[in-house]
DNA sequence: TTTCACGCTGTGAGCGTTCACACTGAGCGC
DNA sequence: GCGCTCAGTGTGAACGCTCACAGCGTGAAA
């Protein structure tokens, strides 16, 4: 609420500096912490500032850091769970470590659009990029652009194309399929992502690996599209060839829609078919019966993007480790197989 | 692929205009799409910014024409179906009009918070801002706040503390309750959101208008929190009590584990209650049974919000109508009531 | 021919900041 | 007392762009 005196534009570093009667460059010290500034005018400058409500001008900073104190944030699917809570996380940590956060989304994931997006981040001048849900086409050709700045990957990329931060897919993959051996189950079956998808990829690995400890078959695996559409299909499917007493599925969404096939059937869940899903979103808890699923933490995986690519912009900034653990959450669409 | 001439540094408009044998001042009017520059010069410039790979700084141009280009998006529950979709719309009907957009979530609505986000913009010296999912508290102390930019918001705000555009819930609500009464349903209650929030009153308001236009009661009102908890905690009363053959439930989560609650209680969907659910998330097709809903188009919400954003900015911008129509999507969970 | 207008072009200044450097005076050892 | 350092401060010059203005030539009107 300071009033602004005479003119009506915008308080500048000068302004400041002569209400606190030193120079512009001193006032200049103070705000980016210069340790050789008197702590009487340090003082005066401070007040000043407060006074007159200034504010630094950031494109002036920029223009001359080079820095535009902005990272980019490229999404595919941010209308899904798992991506809308990753932005939140990434978010969060980038503010509080003083940048700003500049999103794009990909309608299609075509080379075009991303050209068109790193353009865009180009044309801002983001200090670096953050991809979200990436899709490996997105990847591919990011890598063909070769962008100006630091690009950083949410994924489980097993052949790093980028540097970043993913969740363990295999392992998740592999805690939820043990779970189901432990109840007893032998035929296993996995209606997993689309295998161009890292991500998808890796708990089908993960699902082979634990199948494969325990000496048991990889047989029933099919590709999905994250879709509870695809989910439903698939659940029908199941339901008439009774193929398997267990599915672990790529995500909530189509285990939403497996649910939904199976009981339609008239099997019963978990007694004739156990369900596992993966992402734990905040509804699993609440579908019919209650989603076994597993629990990825994707704002954390957010915050260490943002640590990644911190690394990356600073060389002293320390970096956490890169992936992020998940678990299982035991619900009620999991349990001992029924001999029928 | 353009290799860089002699110095490692990007290009400049200087760069451009010597190769382009004119001043910087023509390259600059090129940019601007100035009209007079004669034919020839305007083509010269255009293939040595092609050959140079040169792009602006968006820096310096914002330092002179105290634009940044940059439109900040304030949200508070980003996880959520349709804050996230809205962000969509917003995203790339900002960006079809050549502006950045810069995010910030609230974890807590707060004033502290809200001022901090604010602040957050001003640092950063956006064009403007809209708000998304305006918790009333919010939009309050954003009002009070003041800030030095133009603010939209996104909501259905009856007392238009903000410009901006909205859905019109009531609407939503009326065609909700209308097609219950029209398949016979005389008891219709309503589990809604938070009643100090726009979006919830006003579907409040539109269930009582509709309920009175056919002169029935009424007398079942429930105050939820958007949560699929509290929807199964409703649905289990709702399942003793017996209190009515229908109810509309403010969000599809509510609607989700209120369908969770009442059949695991033993009640039919419809036969024994009917549920319309509202936004029409995709998943909600694969709802157990699939929801009757009011969709939203949170895109074109987000469009419309940019447009009144621009209308704010540039006095020429013409204006799309702030409504957003709703529409009743018609599933398996709303029937006939069975005389019991 | 002279004059004026107008299309096109270039020059100077300034946007608000940071960086490199030069300067001041106090404190200290010789 | 002299020179040295060194904390504290100020000055000039950039950063890359746009705006205001002035200059130039050409063509039409007088």
């Amino acid at each position: 609420m300071s009033i602004h005196p005479a003119s009506r534009r915008a308080p500048v570093m000068k302004d400041v500096a002569r209400m606190a009667g030193v120079s512009y460059q001193t006032v200049s010290r103070v705000l980016n912490q210069h340790p050789n500034v008197s702590a009487g005018a340090r003082e005066r400058v401070e007040a000043a500032i407060a006074e007159l409500g200034y504010r630094p001008n950031p494109a002036a900073r920029s223009l001359v850091t080079r820095r535009s104190q902005t990272i980019g944030v490229l999404a595919s699917e941010l209308a899904q769970y798992g991506p809308a809570r990753t932005l939140l996380g990434l978010e969060q940590a980038a503010r509080d470590v003083g940048y700003f956060v500049s999103i794009a989304t990909l309608r299609t994931v075509t080379p075009q659009a991303v050209r068109d997006a790193v353009d865009h981040f180009g044309d801002q001048g983001v200090d670096g990029l953050v991809v979200v849900v990436p899709h490996p086409g997105l990847l591919e050709e990011l890598d063909r652009v070769a962008p100006a700045f630091p690009v950083v990957a949410a994924t489980s990329d097993p052949e790093r194309l980028l540097a970043g931060a993913g969740v363990d897919q295999r392992l998740g993959a592999r805690l939820a399929v043990q779970h189901l051996i432990g109840l007893g189950h032998t035929s296993i079956g996995h209606l997993a992502g689309p295998f161009d998808w890292y991500d998808a990829a890796e708990r089908v690995a993960g699902w082979r690996d634990a199948l494969a400890g325990a000496g048991l078959a990889a047989d029933l695996l099919v590709e999905g599209d994250w879709t509870a559409a695809r989910g439903y299909e698939v659940g029908r499917e199941l339901a008439a060839s009774r193929a398997v007493t267990a599915v672990l599925v790529g995500n909530d969404q189509m285990a939403l829609g497996l649910l939904r096939g199976v009981q339609e059937a008239g099997l019963r869940v978990p007694e004739d078919i156990s369900v596992v899903g993966f992402d734990d979103q905040p509804e699993a808890a609440y579908f019919f019966p209650p989603l076994t699923t597993v629990r990825q933490d994707f704002e954390e995986l957010g915050r260490r993007c943002i640590g990644a690519l911190l690394a990356a912009l600073d060389a002293d900034a320390q970096q956490a480790p890169g992936v992020v653990e998940p678990r299982l959450v035991v619900r009620s669409t999991t349990g001992r197989p029924v001999a029928s």
